[in-house]
DNA sequence: TAACATTCAGACAGACCTGTTCGTTTTTTC
DNA sequence: GAAAAAACGAACAGGTCTGTCTGAATGTTA
């Protein structure tokens, strides 16, 4: 086996989302993935930094997922931002959804200096910098109004979802960030 | 001394949110309220019981809180949605603001069978009928959606502004909300 | 097949976890 | 001021946590 780094990272995404972080200790991993606990601490060297490339991996799935979908669209800029929010609702509304990433590691670890939580910040100004990015080659006058909005109707939106799937969050989430978009043309 | 639960709740809630709840040991609970152990499981049987008494403490400051100061606006019906959306910035800006409780512990115990998680989903179906019923009250036609919508808007908002205060979040949050007040009259 | 690198299972350390059970001391009540 | 109730400190049980280390087994390369 060659991809054990891939398949301890698998692993250990899984009990996260579904267990907590907390809860998931090194010991079930291990046992879960198959991999001797020495070799677990050889990819990662420590469970802190396996939580880091949990939380990494997890969000460049997410911009290479929408950056391809959103490719072909690039050229008509309003168009985008709608095109955005059909997505947001795909990727929130699908069976392997389950939260977005940095919200765990950010109430898990809620000292600002701890490196987890440290790094959810960044994940979650990455986020509304890319939003903001889109909102202004939208030709958005305040684009970084509006995507700080966005960002705040796409996260309530994503927790919302996963607290009460049937609800239909996602759609209405959707919905008001189109609404909002309209109103800041 | 007689309010020895309220003491005990009032020191769980403090490192509840400054720690987290399972960085949180019930040795460093009653060590900081100065509390025997037996005394704590006499008036709280699990801890378990003891989140889900924080998680109902705080929700009932809050609507006792906001209930209070909406109590003269409750005849302009319409009015009292605007008020609404400045009492939300305020609640999520002061300096006390800690993040929602049940944001904690639904991500905390994500598994949903758990009784922290249980009472979290509670909570927040509590705020959106909260929510609904304002709406509902100001003659919005489509009461459920305008309801959910706030609640996706408020929760995001105070997910953001609490991993990046000084970003304007609490500010963009409300008026992103007034603007879908608006568009729904 | 021989030499080398990797991974294995499992024990170990030292600390922390929830919850129970002791007598002993303090507080309340009459 | 005496009887009753409540809270105390501290130990205990049984388990889990992260991280380190060992020698044996496995896999790769030449």
């Amino acid at each position: 086996m060659k991809n054990i780094r891939e398949k301890i990272l698998t692993v250990a995404t899984q009990l996260f989302e579904s267990r907590g972080i907390h809860a998931s200790g090194v010991d079930t991993i291990i046992a879960e993935s198959g991999v001797a606990k020495a070799t677990l601490y050889k990819y990662f060297p420590s469970k802190n930094q396996l939580i880091i490339e949990y939380l990494r991996e997890k969000s460049n799935r997410f911009y290479a997922w929408i950056n391809e979908k959103l490719a072909d669209k690039r050229s008509d800029s309003q168009e985008v931002l709608f095109e955005l929010c059909e997505l947001y609702e795909q990727w929130i509304t699908t069976p392997e959804f389950n939260g977005l990433p940095f919200h765990i590691g950010s109430v898990e670890f809620p000292d600002p200096t701890h490196p987890v939580h440290h790094y959810s910040i960044e994940l979650s100004n990455e986020l509304q910098h890319y939003l903001s990015e889109l909102a202004a080659m939208a030709g958005i006058k305040d684009a970084q109004t509006l995507g700080q909005q966005l960002t705040i109707i796409f996260e309530g939106g994503a927790m919302i979802e996963r607290l009460s799937p049937d609800s239909g969050a996602a759609r209405r989430a959707k919905n008001a960030a189109i609404t909002l978009i309209k109103a800041s043309i």
